[in-house]
RNA sequence: GCGCCCGUAGCUCAGCUGGAUAGAGCGACUGACUACGAAUCAGUAGGCCGGGAGUUCGAAUCUCUCCGGGCGCACCA
């Protein structure tokens, strides 16, 4: 609403300055003022104008004010300062066009945009830095759906990477473990799965609150902390494991040190060759993993439509058929001097070595022993996304959700499968370290020609998330000296040091499950619900509320925080508009109906006037989801709409403070009073929605 | 050495393509539950927007430089 009315006040100039001044302008820029005192929308394009012009700015502003005069959807336009020209909105024409309800969806468009999300090494349990991965790409996956965008959601599982290799290792001969003791340890595991419930301290409440945090933590049991090994969850079990192997490697004698990297790198070769029983081992806990994370992002309402893995992109010969397509355009070259002598190699961006010259800088793609680097393999796993290979997996169902199916890539698949890949445009959410080989990639599609591909190929980047060093020290962890001071510690699954996810949601659960028993006697199960509900609230928000670009420093404090700029905050806001709607006995959609009948005076009483200002506050913020939601997508960063929800949610609970709706005596404003937190509520919902967040029934 | 990111209140962070008096949460201190639930609200204190220069009518925002912090630049995956 607020974005079409902009748009128009914008055009409305742009042809003005055509009409009167010969002048044709790319773009008029407007913005919001500082103070509703000075209207609701602003233009200080006068200034601009004013050398081209030979005239004060305050004349111009003037003149264009003048002429302005009579648009629709405004009351008036006033200049202000030096030369401002301050638009008002008409609000009781602004108020009943943001009341009435727009169409659901955009129509469908064309555009199929590809995201890859999550994409975690299925060797461990994913951690708090991969929940951050998931919530950025699924929460963009809902902005793009609802803009119209038509969106398919991969995680890319890379199960044949040393990652997966290393544990391999350490069941064989750590543990000595056979394929068959691997396979019963998974099913074990599975069936604890099944039986497993939440654990809900009941009595930790104040504790939880902040004033004797250590004291919750030690109450709080992390599920797999104290469990016998057997009987952990299987991704927790190879975290450890990971963990010991790590350190295996980088202990013992010299000649010991080097017998056990051979034994890496030999596993690793039977893997990526296939069809032993090595890679057996491999693809049986490598999948075991897989359906444990599929399941932790489910418990975030976080779903995926395929799974491509790196085992099909070597078996089914992805990159022979790249390596041609980059040898006949010429983006690979062979080099025959220098460091990188037999190799093919590729010039990056912005390279400088002139043609003839060696250039030492170039990225090897192919090494000097006739193997692939992983850039090469992801140039052709891209041509594929773009449907510019000229191959394509086979697939197969492989995890059920409650309304779709999620396949995964298999060497011979099953007919009919739905189509992937051919996208338009696609977005690799994948954190800032990566931002280099993003950019090869990119480099090398432009390179082949596809320029336009190239362009949509967007990465979609994040900073880290680290532990605080007292989180680091309330898990057990040692700090050196040095680190005790420093803002944050990074996290090192090699080392196994960090916080998993599922241990973060289940403390989520406990404490919002303890809180929700303190204050509703509703069935358990409704209870339960709720608790849900708030823990992914708490969890998701918190994920994105911080911009892309900043380091999140990990606290269990701030995590587990239900107060103040949190996701419960908004939720709670959707509850006592429920509540009011329920005590007054009336749908939000009859209110909406009665408000339709008021009167335009009746309107304007009710809106304006400094008493009204938080009134007509509250509106202005409602109107402006669809300008937020496109802010989010152009630039690429849904902390925007994380912000608006909040401050939606602040408005509101300012506006339930200082007028009380239920007792108001004058039938049309209680009727206007109302029809405001129907909107809120609506806008509240829907905004919550695209954050992947529920709201409750009650909390 | 080359490249990228960051530096805003005690702490954690917002600040849209340059715009009017720099915002929020937490923490601290005061207050408000006989009205739609206080997971709330109102108020107070707290800022040379890292330093300097430049562009501009106008800079937290753009350019340069310096200081301080982080991360990339492999024939690793």
């Amino acid at each position: 609403m607020y974005l079409e009315t902009q748009k128009h006040f914008e055009a409305r100039i742009r042809s003005l300055l055509e009409e009167r001044y010969d002048l044709r302008v790319d773009s008029v820029p407007s913005g919001t003022p500082p103070d509703l005192k000075f209207g609701e929308l602003a233009t200080p394009i006068a200034f601009e104008l004013a050398r081209k012009l030979r005239k004060a700015p305050k004349i111009i502003a003037q003149e264009i004010a003048e002429a302005l005069a009579g648009l629709e959807g405004f009351a008036k336009f006033e200049v202000a300062g030096a030369g401002y020209i301050n638009a008002y909105l008409d609000r009781p024409a602004s108020v009943r066009a943001t009341a009435t309800p727009r169409p659901a969806t955009p129509p469908e468009s064309p555009f199929h945009a590809m995201v890859e999300h999550t994409s975690i090494n299925p060797n461990k349990a994913a951690h708090i830095g991969h929940l951050r991965n998931a919530i950025l790409g699924d929460t963009f996956v809902r902005l793009l759906r609802a803009a119209g965008q038509t969106v398919t959601v991969q995680n890319y599982i890379d199960n044949t990477g040393v990652q997966v290799a290393d544990v391999v290792v350490g069941f064989r001969h750590l543990e000595g473990k056979s394929l068959a003791d691997v396979r019963a340890l998974i099913d074990q595991s599975l069936n604890r799965e099944m039986s497993r419930g939440t654990k809900t301290p009941a009595d930790n409440r104040d504790a939880l609150k902040g004033r004797d945090f250590s004291r919750a933590m030690s109450e709080t049991q992390l599920p797999g902390a104290s469990a016998p090994a057997a009987l952990r969850p299987f991704d927790y079990y190879c975290w450890d494991l990971y963990a010991r192997v790590s350190q295996w490697y980088d202990h013992g004698a010299d000649d010991e040190k080097a017998a056990r990297k051979k034994l890496r790198l030999d596993t690793l070769r039977e893997i990526e060759h296939g069809e032993n029983e090595t890679a057996e081992m491999a693809e049986l806990i490598s999948t075991a993993v897989l359906r444990r994370h599929l399941e932790t992002m489910q418990r975030l309402g976080i779903e995926y439509d395929f799974l491509p893995r790196e085992s099909e992109i070597l078996h089914l010969k992805f990159w022979e058929a790249a390596f041609e397509q980059l040898k006949r355009k010429s983006v690979l070259y062979f080099e025959t001097e220098g460091k990188n002598k037999g190799c093919w190699v590729m010039r990056r961006s912005g390279s400088e070595a002139a043609q003839g010259e060696v250039d030492e800088d170039a990225k090897v793609i192919v090494r000097s022993n006739g193997t692939v680097t992983y850039v090469g393999k992801d140039i052709a796993y891209h041509l594929w996304k773009f449907g510019l290979l000229g191959r394509d997996f086979g697939y197969k169902p492989f995890f059920r959700y409650p309304d779709h199916e999620c396949w995964i890539s298999a060497g011979r698949g099953e007919e009919p499968h739905p189509r992937f890949g051919s996208a338009s445009a696609i977005y690799n959410v994948i954190d800032v370290r990566q931002t280099d080989p993003q950019a090869n990639l990119v480099q090398a599609l432009r390179g082949m020609g596809y320029t336009g591909q190239a362009d949509h190929c967007i990465h979609f980047g994040y900073e880290k998330v680290a532990l605080t060093p007292r989180c680091a020290l309330e898990l057990g962890f040692e700090v050196a000296d040095e680190d005790l001071n420093s803002p944050y510690i990074l996290v090192s699954g090699r080392k196994g040091f960090g916080v998993k996810a599922d241990d973060l949601i289940d403390k989520l659960m406990a404490a919002t499950r303890a809180e929700v028993d303190a204050r509703q006697t509703g069935a358990s199960a409704g209870r339960q619900r709720i608790a849900w509900q708030i823990a992914v609230g708490a969890l998701r928000y918190f994920m994105l509320k911080f911009t892309r670009n900043s380091v999140i420093a990990f606290d269990f404090r701030d995590a587990l925080s239900f107060e103040g700029e949190t996701g419960p905050y908004i939720q709670y806001a959707v509850v006592r508009i429920r509540n009011i709607f329920r005590k007054a006995g009336l749908a939000e959609s009859a209110a909406l109906a009665e408000f339709a009948n008021l009167s335009a005076p009746d309107l304007e009483s009710f809106l304006c006037g400094e008493e009204n200002e938080d009134i007509w506050t509250l509106w202005l913020r409602c109107a402006r989801r669809s300008q937020v939601l496109e802010q989010c997508i152009a630039t690429s960063e849904p902390a925007h709409l994380a912000k608006h929800a909040f401050q939606l949610a602040q408005e509101f609970n300012n506006f339930y403070h200082k007028h009380h709706i239920l007792t108001e005596e004058i039938p049309a404003r209680k009727t206007f009073l109302l029809a405001t937190a129907a909107v809120a509520l609506r806008e509240l919902i829907e905004s919550l929605a695209l954050l992947g967040i529920g709201s409750p029934e009650a909390m």
